[in-house]
DNA sequence: CGGCATCCTATTGTGGACAGTTTGTATGCT
DNA sequence: AGCATACAAACTGTCCACAATAGGATGCCG
C-alpha cells in the first residue's frame, strides 16, 4: 500500500512526517508487534530516501516503540506481558500524579481542552468507533497531564498511554468491539474533580480508573477458552 | 580539540560512540549550555562523516540532552531554572518510587552492586573529587532503581539524575568543591533500610534526601555577592 | 548616520552510492 | 536424509554530493 503525502514538501518536512505515520501505523497495529521495518520499503513507500527514515526509527527507537537490533532491522517493539505489573505500576502512580497535579494547577483552558476531548470521547462511545475511543482516552488523559504543568511526568505518562494503546486494542477486540460504560462515566468524575479543584478525591478517582482498567485487561488475560473443557471423552448419555 | 578515537571502527560503533562522547561532554559541561552542535565540526573532531553525528544528535534530542531548532543547529538543552520546581517534584516522586521499590524486591547482587558504589562514593569524598562523587551519585542512585525493577520508573529516574549533574556541577563549584558530609551518611541510612527490606523508611529517606539536595540548591539560588552591600558611600570615620 | 534590501556564505536536510554483514539458498559430503 | 560449507542477494551503516535555508556582510536610500 503505497501512501503519497505531498506533491512538494517542505524543507525539514519528510522526517517529521514518516516518523509521524510510522508512529500512526504502529499504534493503530498496522504494523505488527515484532514486524521488521526495512528501511528501503518505507522509503519508498513514503516517497523519500532511506535518511529521513532512518531519522525517525532513531526516533521511535528513543520513544520505546522500535527495537534496533546491529546489522539488521529494526522491528517494531512487541507487546511483552511478562512485563504488564510494571506497566501498570508505572501507569498508576503517573495517572495518579498527573490527575493530582491537574487538579492543583488547572486553567480554565485546561478544562475546557479537557471537557471538549471528553465530549468526543462520549460520542465515540456512542457510535461503537473503537478505535477513535482508544485514541481518544489517551488524549484525555494526556490532556490532563498537561493541566498538571510537570513535563517530565506528561512525557512518561504520554508514553506509557501509547505503549498501552496496541494492548488496549487487542483487548477491546476479544470483547467484540463493546466497551463498559463505566470508564466514560468515571472519565465523568475525574472531570468534576479537577474542576472543583480537589487533587485528592482527584487522585483517589485516577486511581481507581487505573484498577478498573487493570482489572478488565487481567480478566481478559485470565480467559482461556479451554480450561474447563474436559479432555475425557464425556460419558456416553 | 581533536579526539582520535580507534585505528579501525567497527561497524556500527561510529554512531554509538559519537552518542556516548558527546553525551559524556554535555554532562561534564565540556559543552556549555546552548552551545551549538555544529555537525560538520563535530564529525570533524571525531573522524566520522555527518551521518553517525546526526544520528547522535537525534538520540541525544529525544533524551532532553540536547534541542533541535528547524535549519538551525542543535544547541545543548539550556539549564531552564525557570522550572526548578517542576523538577524537583519529579525527581522527588522518582526517587521515593524506585527507592521504596528497591527496599521491596532488591537481591542480593542488587544489594552488593549499591554497596560497592557508595564505597567508592565515599572514597571520592574522602579525596575532595567533586566530579567523581557527581557522577558516583547518579551511579549510586541508578543502581538503587535498578534493584527496583521496573524499567519505566528507571528510565525517568536515571533521565532526570542526568540532566540535573549539570546543576550539580554548578552548585558544587558555588561552594569551592567542598560536599557537606550529610550525603554521604543519608546514602548510608538509605542502604539501611534497602537491607532492612523497610519500604517505609526507605521512602521517607528518599525523600528527605531529595529535600535536603533541593535545600542546599536553593539556598546556593538564594544566594547573593551584593544584596546587602551597601551602594551609599560610607559614612566618612 | 541609521535602516532596509540584496547578495553571499556556511550549514542543515535530503538523495544517492558504496562497503561490510547477515540471511537464505544451493551444493557437496557424511 | 541430514549437516556443514560456500555462494549470492539484500539490507544496514557510513560516506559523499547537492539543494534549500538561515545569518551575516555589503551597499543603497532616507
Amino acid at each position: 500500500m503505497t501512501v503519497l503525502i505531498k506533491e512538494k514538501r517542505a524543507r525539514g518536512e519528510a522526517a517529521l512526517q514518516v516518523y509521524q505515520a510510522l508512529r500512526r501505523e504502529i499504534l493503530d497495529m498496522s504494523l505488527a508487534p515484532a514486524a521488521p521495518l526495512d528501511e528501503k520499503n518505507i522509503a519508498a513507500r513514503y516517497a523519500v530516501s532511506r535518511s529521513p527514515v532512518r531519522e525517525a526509527i532513531i526516533r521511535l527507537c528513543a520513544e520505546g516503540l522500535v527495537r534496533t537490533l546491529p546489522n539488521k532491522s529494526a522491528i517494531v517493539s512487541p507487546l511483552d506481558l511478562e512485563e504488564f505489573p510494571a506497566y501498570v505500576d508505572a501507569l498508576d502512580l503517573m495517572q495518579r500524579v498527573t490527575t493530582r497535579l491537574a487538579a492543583m494547577h488547572r486553567t480554565e483552558d485546561d478544562l475546557d481542552r479537557i471537557k471538549r476531548i471528553h465530549l468526543v470521547f462520549r460520542q465515540a462511545w456512542a457510535a461503537d468507533d473503537v478505535l477513535a475511543m482508544i485514541e481518544l482516552n489517551r488524549n484525555f488523559h494526556s490532556a490532563i497531564a498537561e493541566a498538571g504543568k510537570n513535563r517530565h511526568f506528561t512525557m512518561l505518562y504520554t508514553r506509557l498511554l501509547d505503549e498501552g494503546r496496541r494492548t488496549l486494542r487487542v483487548y477491546f477486540h476479544s470483547l467484540d468491539d463493546t466497551l463498559p460504560e463505566d470508564l466514560a462515566q468515571e472519565h465523568d468524575d475525574i472531570i468534576d474533580a479537577i474542576e472543583r479543584r480537589d487533587p485528592d478525591l482527584a487522585e483517589t478517582l485516577a486511581h481507581q480508573h487505573t484498577e478498573q482498567m487493570a482489572g478488565l485487561l487481567l480478566s481478559y488475560l485470565g480467559k482461556r477458552s479451554t480450561a474447563d473443557f474436559p479432555l475425557q471423552r464425556p460419558a456416553a448419555v
